[in-house]
DNA sequence: AAGCCGCTGTGTCGAATGACATAGCGTTGT
DNA sequence: ACAACGCTATGTCATTCGACACAGCGGCTT
């Protein structure tokens, strides 16, 4: 894969990111350390590791999981495009996740000091990094929401419907409404925390029912309606009553 | 509640938190705008609300939930006296949760924009936030983990056990083994991912088995070896395997 | 004092989900 | 060509966990 520098990085004509001033743009490409490819499985960061150098996500998928001792396995949230990877372990000297590719991937690898010197030298850009986190917080919190709370029916078509979103906004060239879709059944069934088993059951059901389809690894929506309906999503529609005082 | 100075905080005494600079203590207090309490129950940010300045918790406990539409709660993580609140949604337009007051707490309010001018006057303190959330951020990580795949059992065991530790490193002076605990049965359910009734069974058969025993909003580990075998620990004694290569 | 309410404790039953077994199918490697 | 492997699919049975019903107990209000 050709170097690409920073200024030309094709992400970021995307309408998801936010344009940088130059000085920013200039700053980011200082820190950047080279690129890296893996394939499909590898870890990228595995459980345990201390060393790991910052990276972000420049093509394709990958995942954050933690696994039991006994090999039960929980995937934590989906990484895209513009992810960082290994924040969380650059923070705490405990990193207790590890990052595995789900397709083909891209890395842009970075210095070891690579957030301080963001906070340092722009604070701007410490803000966005905070900002990224929070972000990405709040995709754990509504995972965790699912799992505690959801049933498998609704578990999964939340997924689908997130996931879409996410993959269509990364790939707006996606034509006839269906979007890249690089799971396996085992890693739905690890982000949902069900059974394999059960849970091509349940996709099963849900694609007889016409709500959605998936073949040849992409994603079609058929009846978003129904799916959204099925899913019992998080304020959807109607919010919850905020009390008057 | 009478006013403290940020330089006298009683928190800053505890081994817990790090030692901060006369200067940056000094922005803090300047970025303080009071304190107010609230009583158990009460929310101190509700779901959807985008206005909530932001706080710290000084004193109590209180925790971040979700609920879906029909009442099915969620309760994200629990918050102890140092923990930061309001910045996930200070962060992102839609903030998608609530907090509330588990006991009685104490709170201290800051200005609309702290994060910023923390960032910007003092990176360093900027820095430190972000570790801050980075570390919420495993916990809610945690959290997901055992929803998703340890069993009732392990999961009260290890709830028990985290909130043991975080309890007792909060109040050190706490004699005869046992901690602060005002959880109710609803909320360990609510964390678990679990029903009511269930969580009860559960906590009976642990209590009977000798493992620990709650009274009187006290928590105490009579076995703690038992439980975390029962647990099923992260990361304790055997770490995973890692490649060599 | 009486009643109410929130919390804990327990039993019975049913539903959702997991475990195991097995099969088909396409891809990859030899 | 063939075997091996990874992924999807489906049936049967076992288990965990949730739903409902009810009781006791202590604190609070009236």
């Amino acid at each position: 894969m050709k170097e690409v520098s920073c200024k030309d990085c094709p992400l970021r004509t995307l309408q998801l990111f936010m344009p940088h001033s130059d000085e920013e743009v200039a700053l980011i490409q200082s820190l950047k350390r080279g690129q890296v490819g893996l394939t499909a499985g590898q870890d990228i960061i595995h459980e345990g590791q201390t060393d790991a150098p910052l990276y972000t996500l420049w093509s394709g998928w990958a995942f954050r999981y933690k696994t039991l001792p006994d090999g039960r396995r929980q995937i934590l949230n989906f990484l895209l495009p513009g992810d960082f990877i290994g924040v969380q372990q650059k923070m705490s000297d405990a990193l207790s996740h590890g990052v595995q590719a789900l397709s083909d991937v891209q890395l842009c690898v970075f210095s070891r000091d690579t957030l301080w010197q963001l906070h340092r030298t722009l604070p701007q850009m410490g803000f966005n990094l905070t900002w990224l986190i929070a972000q990405e917080q709040s995709l754990v919190d509504d995972g965790l929401l699912s799992v505690g709370r959801r049933s498998a029916e609704e578990r999964v078509a939340v997924l689908l419907i997130l996931l879409f979103k996410r993959a269509a906004a990364m790939f707006p060239d996606a034509g006839a409404g269906g979007v890249p879709f690089p799971l396996t059944q085992q890693h739905i069934a690890d982000a949902l925390g069900l059974s394999l088993v059960h849970t091509n059951k349940t996709l099963r059901k849900l694609e007889r029912r016409g709500l959605h389809h998936i073949e040849n690894g992409l994603l079609f929506l058929k009846d978003g309606t129904a799916l959204a309906r099925t899913a019992a999503l998080y304020g959807d529609g109607k919010p919850p009553l905020r009390p008057l005082v």
